[in-house]
DNA sequence: CTGAAAGCGCTTACAG
DNA sequence: CTGAAAGCGCTTACAG
């Protein structure tokens, strides 16, 4: 392996110098001498040794991106953001795909403090959990002894995102479009109550009730997975408890995606019988037929002022929290309830804070 | 931060000791001090430095995936699996999109090997740029010079991959099944021809083709984009030369989703005018609708086995190349062609190599 | 503007 | 079974 100490001996100078060269340092070097360690250089296809200078510098150039699984397409797409501003900077992304479970995320914190990453991105909701929260905030703050940037783009124990989005404005948003359609009785697929930013989206789904003056009814209100099978699940357990809803809004896409199917198999028609409507726009609700109704949600934008974030963090600054707008998408899933006077809206975009 | 010093003096060793019983070396340690070291090590919550470990054995535990774009539905399941495998092993993932650019490519790999990184995957399949080989070479020779392990999932310049699927073979099971529903002229949306697993599927088709005695028409094949917007170009440019196909096989599924959309906006009905199938079996192919028939490949085995492969290099054996088995998935994309006189096929799964 | 030397936090022959 | 010491490849005060 070649080292500075090559480039310095063919260069003729000494190592000092060849790394003030390279690591671009705030050091005076004569255009000359950097000429002849430049070409030396590339010369050897020299590649510094980023460990040497991450043992000095006491922390790696890499950005740890904790994601539920790097296969859904809501963490693929922050993750690409993450990744697109890393790489303006030199920076590698690493992801970790904890699949919600308290040991793995512990796990590959460790794993990340281990190697002295720069900076770590929570890329979704935080869990309900006290003791994991205690064993991460343990991390967190070992990891603060090498001067890490941790960010948060979904709400958590500790609070507010660093960059986030207004998951309550979002959905009650949802819900004004489809009560404008002419829906009352309004279910709602909450996802599992033990991630935070489920608190927040099933606030906008009563509020949105609120404002149009629409009594809250729990019993419209169905907990599950976040996925599609736990959409699925939730539409059984809604029809078991009433049956007579005419919209159903989901906490996320993949619920409503799954919600769908279990429809279709119980010969429920979307958006005829029941209009459907999701959270977050992943890539796919535009595909699946009927088009899904949605609320927009810039996710390659979060990941990326996500690290951006972080960057501005380990300069040193203080950089501040933002809150990214989020658009109601109407597309074919949602409609007039059937039997309503009402002629069907057409697609429209509705912006939100 | 702590460091392997505290925790010796904590335990009263030396920190040699310390590294011993820590790093779990081939070094006998009595049980005593074991458990004092691993007590002291508890208490100080002392998670060891990789980069120093690193700096020491030349390399970091870490895989870098190359993959197009991570979002990427068929790039988001490899990598998991990738993911899944080096977990085991206390090694994390770096991804990297390079969106099929040599520029970026090479930059990414020069990245991994300033870090060390100890293996490298290449998801994808290798890029049709001699001189893009040749910097990459260069690169990987490098890495061999710490001993990286070096993965190829799909074909590239250097030929084979070290763990593949038969991707000729794959697509001739399709064009089988197609042509036993009674169809003839099938076009081919052979994506771009600068990939080389492209090369393998266009032979594939016309590997189908021959069996079932059927010429070769070159005006069937059309080259593109591999994405959904170049899937919906193809059909554009397959309509302006022959409009009689009744059925479209494609290099992809996302050819196959954007050759759908554009069919539709031309008021082509899939299956009844024409039928469709796709390639990899991506996880959306079953969610579209009409749902898509498609080739399935095994893509979290692929990742999971890759790093399988990797580690085994990492311990100094010659692991052996593999090939993984497609299967033929028939969904409502593909049915007998208008007039007809079979009956619809129903569901069916054909193993192939 | 340039260089000699110490040191980041580990691991591992080597000696006992 | 245990420890002292050298060294991995860089960076950075310090001296000139």
């Amino acid at each position: 392996m070649t080292s500075i100490l090559d480039v310095a001996r063919r260069a003729h100078v000494s190592p000092a110098t060849v790394s003030r060269v390279l690591s671009d340092a705030n050091h005076a070097v004569s255009a000359a001498t950097r000429a002849r360690v430049l070409h030396a250089a590339e010369e050897l296809d020299f590649v510094p040794n980023a460990l040497a200078r991450g043992l000095l510098k006491s922390r790696l150039p890499i950005a740890g991106v904790i994601v539920h699984d790097i296969t859904d397409p809501y963490f693929a797409e922050v993750t690409r953001g993450v990744e697109d501003a890393a790489t303006r900077s030199g920076y590698l992304v690493i992801t970790c795909s904890s699949d919600r479970d308290p040991g793995r995320e512990l796990s590959y914190i460790r794993l990340l403090r281990s190697m002295r990453a720069a900076a770590v991105v929570f890329a979704g909701s935080g869990i309900v959990d006290a003791e994991l929260d205690r064993q991460v905030q343990r991390q967190l703050t070992a990891m603060r002894g090498y001067a890490a940037a941790v960010v948060h783009l979904s709400p958590h124990a500790g609070g507010e995102p660093t960059v986030g989005i207004d998951n309550a404005g979002g959905v009650a948003s949802m819900m004004r479009a489809l009560i404008e359609l002419g829906h009352q009785r309004i279910a709602f697929l909450a996802g599992p109550s033990n991630l935070y930013v489920n608190h927040e989206r099933l606030a906008g789904y009563r509020a949105g009730l609120a404002d149009a003056g629409i009594a809250y009814d729990p019993q419209l209100v169905v907990e599950s997975g976040f996925d599609a099978s736990g959409g699925a699940t939730a539409v059984d357990r809604l029809m078991e408890r009433d049956s007579n809803v005419t919209a159903i809004a989901c906490s996320n896409d993949l619920l409503a995606i799954g919600a769908h199917q279990r429809l279709a198999e119980l010969r429920i028609r979307v958006p005829d019988d029941v209009s459907l409507a999701g959270f977050d726009d992943i890539p796919v609700a535009s595909r699946v037929a009927p088009s899904l109704s949605s609320v927009r949600v810039p996710l390659h934008e979060l990941g990326y002022l996500g690290f951006r974030h972080a960057e501005r963090a380990l300069a040193g600054h203080r950089p501040r929290r933002r809150t990214l707008p989020t658009e109601v998408i109407l597309r074919e899933s949602t409609a007039p309830p059937a039997g309503s006077r009402r002629p069907p809206s057409e697609p429209s975009r509705l912006v939100t804070a």
